[in-house]
RNA sequence: GUGGCCGUAGCUCAAUAGGUUAGAGCACCAGGUUGUGGUCCUGGGGGUUGGGGGUUCGAGUCCCCUCGGUCACCCCA
């Protein structure tokens, strides 16, 4: 039987599933101290949600699907992304939640694509999302809590690019200049992008084609065709982004991949992956999705960060996580009859507070020593038939092997008395 | 999804131009030390060489298929 997980899914084991672990606590710690509620969705949906919100021609739609046919013929899909089905279900409840919601979730996330470092099929994601007001206070808030977790978590090769796309009033107008420049230009663009660009010309310009890229340094910037209301909106976000301190560039050939995305559009990359998927954490303003599902309209905006590539970055940067997950403490029994005290024993340093583990199995006392080594522990609790007759704990620091013989209501306080950074 | 590279013990690797029972280090287990780990010494377990098929007297080595990883592209988390 073949032992791998399946193709582009990872297991993490320690100590990798611990530092992700605290990726998860840090990410939900941060995001409720900006006043974010925890939310789970569904992990399948119905395939429509996606193909009518992202849009036909986006990317994710047209061949990352992760879609089958449940038993009833229903066609569902593991979820490629969290801002729609988030909304999906602010919008079936909307009446009972605050108009202003401000939702986080960490959840795995599947896109259908050839796998690679940084790239899977199933991803884990750390999502937030201001529903409810078009603001650009909203923005601001978004991306600087991405950044903050980003430094937070010990980051600081990373840059953050900035776009506006504009809304339903200026985009149009804009895209039908773009795609006659193009046309006039479409002899110099990669081959699939002769075709491809009538359905989305925003798409052209992040290719890194490069005769597309020579295309795009001349097309007309959306920068300069942005509407009143939208230019004044971008205003408020870059501003708002100085007034917090939060590092970024203006990226005029920024673009999200899903079409519902209105004005702003960002992206934080790390200079430690590839160049192909340096992205980390990437979002913007939906104002066009709750209608797209057919329901009023309602803006929106947020972000989804890749958390396998946060700790991939980390690995880049040298940044050490604690680890977690590691007992305090490892009891040693030796001798059939010190095993009931040496339960004990874990049960005592347990209550008061003190992570303990044991090696289960009646094994030499070396080779239980060397599992308490090799468990990381900072102590052995050594417990035989002369402490077990006495009512005793041997208490063995692993470090440098220095021991002492405490009665076993001692024990806990001695250990917490110690040094807190067993070697 | 397109193209390239790779795949030998848990890990890192070795195995002359196809040639006998596929080796080593680390790790693991046991003993030396019948109550003291991380050092040392001795011994031990562990591989259908990713899987399947083919060529050959003979395949880890050559060919095909397949699975997986990886890199670039597409695109993104």
């Amino acid at each position: 039987m073949d032992l791998q997980p399946p193709r582009g899914t990872s297991d993490l084991l320690p100590p990798r599933s611990e530092r992700m672990l605290r990726l998860y606590r840090s990410a939900g710690a941060l995001a409720e101290l900006y006043g974010y509620a925890y939310v789970e969705t569904a992990i399948l949906e119905p395939t429509e949600l996606f193909t009518a919100t992202s849009g036909e021609s986006s990317d994710v739609v047209r061949k990352e699907k992760y879609t089958f046919e449940d038993r009833s013929g229903r066609s569902l899909t593991l979820r490629p992304e969290g801002t729609a089905p988030a909304m999906r279900a602010y919008l079936a409840k909307v009446h009972e939640l605050p108009p202003l919601f401000k939702a986080y979730y960490i959840e795995p996330e599947w896109r259908y694509g050839r796998p690679q470092a940084g790239r899977l099929r199933e991803f884990r994601v750390f999502g937030v999302e201001v529903i409810g007001t078009p603001d650009p206070g909203g923005d601001v808030e978004v991306i600087a809590l991405a950044d903050s977790y980003l430094r937070a978590r010990g980051l600081s090769r990373f840059n953050l690019r900035i776009n506006s796309i504009g809304d339903e009033r200026c985009r149009p107008a804009y895209g039908e200049e773009l795609s006659a420049y193009l046309e006039a230009n479409r002899d110099r663009l990669v081959d699939e992008h002769r075709i491809r660009f009538q359905e989305n010309p925003l798409r052209v310009l992040d290719c890194m084609d490069e005769g597309c890229v020579a295309v795009s340094s001349g097309a007309p910037k959306i920068s300069d065709r942005l509407c009143d209301p939208c230019r004044e909106h971008f205003a408020g976000v870059r501003s708002g982004l100085e007034g917090e301190s939060v590092p970024h560039v203006l990226d005029p050939t920024l673009v999200r991949g899903l079409d519902y995305y209105t004005r702003t559009a960002f992206e934080f990359g790390s200079d430690e992956l590839s160049p192909g998927q340096r992205t980390v954490c990437g979002g913007g303003r939906y104002d066009g999705l709750a209608e797209a599902m057919g329901a009023s309209p309602t803006p929106g905006v947020g972000f989804g960060m890749g958390l396998d590539r946060v700790m991939l970055a980390q690995d880049g940067e040298g940044v050490a996580e604690a680890v977690d997950g590691v007992p305090r403490c490892f009891v040693v029994a030796v001798g059939e009859a010190a095993r009931e005290w040496a339960s004990r024993v874990v049960r005592t340093l347990r209550a008061s507070g003190i992570s303990a583990a044991s090696g289960f199995e009646p094994r030499p006392l070396k080779a239980q020593l060397r599992m308490a080594g090799r468990s990381g522990a900072g102590f052995a609790a050594i417990v035989g038939e002369k402490e077990a007759g006495a009512g005793t704990v041997t208490l063995r620091r692993l470090s440098d092997g220095q021991q002492e013989e405490l009665r076993l209501n001692d024990a806990a306080a001695w250990i917490h008395s110690q040094s807190e950074t067993p070697a």
